[in-house]
DNA sequence: TATGGATGCTTAAACGTTTAATCAGAGCAT
DNA sequence: ATGCTCTGATTAAACGTTTAAGCATCCATA
């Protein structure tokens, strides 16, 4: 069906201008010998009969359908909005278009819908793994979005530096008690932002980590943190792994009537959709998605396109930093829910605008 | 490229038994005239050879490619996970595949994307329109998820039936001073659940619209909304359109130590990720995604196949039911950002299961 | 004036299906 | 035996493109 079922072809355009077909294809794709002002009435001609080329039929014939896959873990992710975007704009920035496949967060469904994208005839895939999750070779080039700690065609955020950062500027704020709030310990990513912040926060500081999937899988889900407690106990900063977490501890604490931030500081990851619009407005660390999309396209489509100039033996090189890891930075935000914690004689002189600092 | 590269084709089987290419065709669609002893032996063959059929060819044959487009106005909306997921599976299951184009927002950019998905020879479109769109004939079925009270193939949640219900749920309450907060008036879904929230509530309660939009354009992106004061003016209960509304409200009010649901009730719409997990969980109005994305691919793929039985004139009738408007229930979920006002001796008797009252 | 190489175009095959048209043979009635 | 229908297969064309190979023509060089 499609505007295919009517619109003129090749044949139509080559019979308007009295040629044959291949000479409108090579004008067309500008390959083959053809005489620039016919490649001119070949233009035009298309364009007055409105031609569209049939992306099928040039996918049947050179074997290469245009079509990336987009596999994700779990549509359901509030961070896939973010990941589908950029990886869509930058697919289509390229001239490819992009089908997606959830899994559901099952993992038999993850190489289920593998399966029905090669039998689609995607030239390649961007895989978010589920958690913890090895992909095996699929016959056609992937790209994987996880952490770097993942092994791999992998081109990540720097989950870990961010956490540094973010650990640092804790750090320098004065707190030296933080709650480190994670979803799952299956997560790499999350491990590795964990990691980072530990390292930020530095050897001077005390931490716990406390895992929301164990204690839900004791008191049931959407159960209370007990954060109230932990403040009790001496915690002035909470420094969730995700912003899903940390504005679950933002509104816990603030019913609890715990002042956020002249009380205690929250903070999170990745600067979900809402991150900026509640109160206090989250203080974060976003990854650079349009960074990492148009790596991860720009790694598939070397792998899938002919190397066009092999110059010199860099082409080589640059195969091999296709097939490496790639690493971009992360960017701290700084808004409302962090700041210096009650007791801070400390200084902690620039950084924050919180709204309102109790003493 | 995928794994049709090297994998065989139906004259790989054909040769291999002996036969024609076309009689393997017959064999595996059950199209033509074929023993049954040698269908089975053409399926077992296939399946021993590891056969996968190229649907690129078999799109270019028959001029239908099995796949869908979904069109959304912002992939960085928070309701579009929920979308994409419950289309994607609904057209997976029918065998589809989904093609996603985003438009930013961008009007223009709307158009563009509808374009490269008929290129890609997509046989129908699932859009959801940029608010107020109206959508021009694409050249292709087309199912439009919006509301009700767009007119052409809609399907839809009945929001204006949904605003009603949470209407009731806070009248009953007792809340007869009420706020209904809303992002752009521009939205005609917005609309439909404000009309049906004024509804539901009834003559006897005090109503004032906030348009989110507005405010901002005065005071910038993200700034309070001014709530507190509302509740001081004796606003009881604030009823946002979107959960994302909702929440901003929420953490506004506890930011101001205005207790909820003690001091005031919020309420939101589409039970968006976060809801269950703030505290105090929201009260809010869901979707039911899987039937609309069933009725929307249903829709569809009745104008794309041809139909088989014409067996009475109830055909006709099931296309009018094709191309009518669908319009879904809504649900109702009662958690605890809602209960009885402060003032209330009324009696709202059953309903809320609210955390802690106050008096 | 031959030889050789560009140049500009055409022919034809190929990609892997589907499907209409055809055909050989079998069974059966006339 | 001749004609007819039914069955089970084959042949060939078609979908719209790309691309290798071929064929004139023309210009320059020998």
């Amino acid at each position: 069906m499609a505007i295919n079922r009517s619109g003129p072809n090749m044949s139509a355009i080559a019979a308007a201008l009295g040629v044959s077909a291949a000479t409108v294809s090579n004008a067309l794709s500008g390959k083959g010998r053809v005489s620039p002002e016919l490649i001119e009435k070949v233009r035009a001609k298309a364009a007055e009969l409105g031609y569209v080329p049939s992306l099928t039929a040039r996918a049947l014939r050179t074997g290469r359908s245009g079509v990336l896959g987009l596999v994700l873990p779990d549509i359901a992710n509030p961070l896939f909005p973010q990941i589908a975007q950029a990886i869509e704009n930058a697919a289509s920035n390229a001239g490819y278009g992009v089908l997606i496949a959830d899994s559901r967060g099952d993992i038999a469904r993850q190489t289920e819908a593998i399966g029905r994208l090669i039998e689609r005839g995607v030239d390649g895939m961007v895989i978010v793994p589920r958690r913890g999750t090895r992909i095996a070779d699929v016959g056609c080039p992937v790209a994987v979005i996880d952490t770097p700690s993942t092994p791999g065609n992998t081109v990540s955020a720097d989950h870990w530096e961010g956490g540094a950062e973010m650990g640092r500027h804790l750090s320098l704020l004065g707190h030296r008690k933080v709650l480190l709030i994670g979803a799952s310990p299956a997560s790499n990513v999350q491990n590795d932002r964990i990691g980072g912040l530990k390292a930020g926060l530095g050897p001077g500081v005390e931490c716990d980590t406390l895992w929301i999937e164990k204690v839900e899988a004791i008191e049931g889900e959407g159960c209370p943190l007990g954060l109230a407690a932990r403040a009790a106990a001496g915690f002035t900063a909470f420094a969730a792994v995700s912003d899903l977490s940390a504005l679950r501890a933002l509104t816990e604490l603030q019913r609890a009537g715990i002042g956020v931030p002249e009380a205690v500081s929250v903070s999170g990851f990745d600067d979900l959709i809402w991150s900026p619009v509640v109160t206090p407005a989250l203080t974060t660390v976003r990854m650079d998605m349009t960074t990492i999309a148009d790596l991860a396209i720009a790694a598939l489509i070397r792998a899938i396109e002919p190397e066009d100039e092999p110059e010199d033996a860099e082409k080589t090189i640059a195969g091999k930093v296709a097939s490496g890891q790639d690493r971009v930075p992360m960017q701290l935000i700084v808004r409302q829910s962090t700041g210096a914690p009650p007791s801070a004689s400390l200084h902690a002189p620039n950084k924050p605008t919180a709204g309102e600092l109790g003493t």
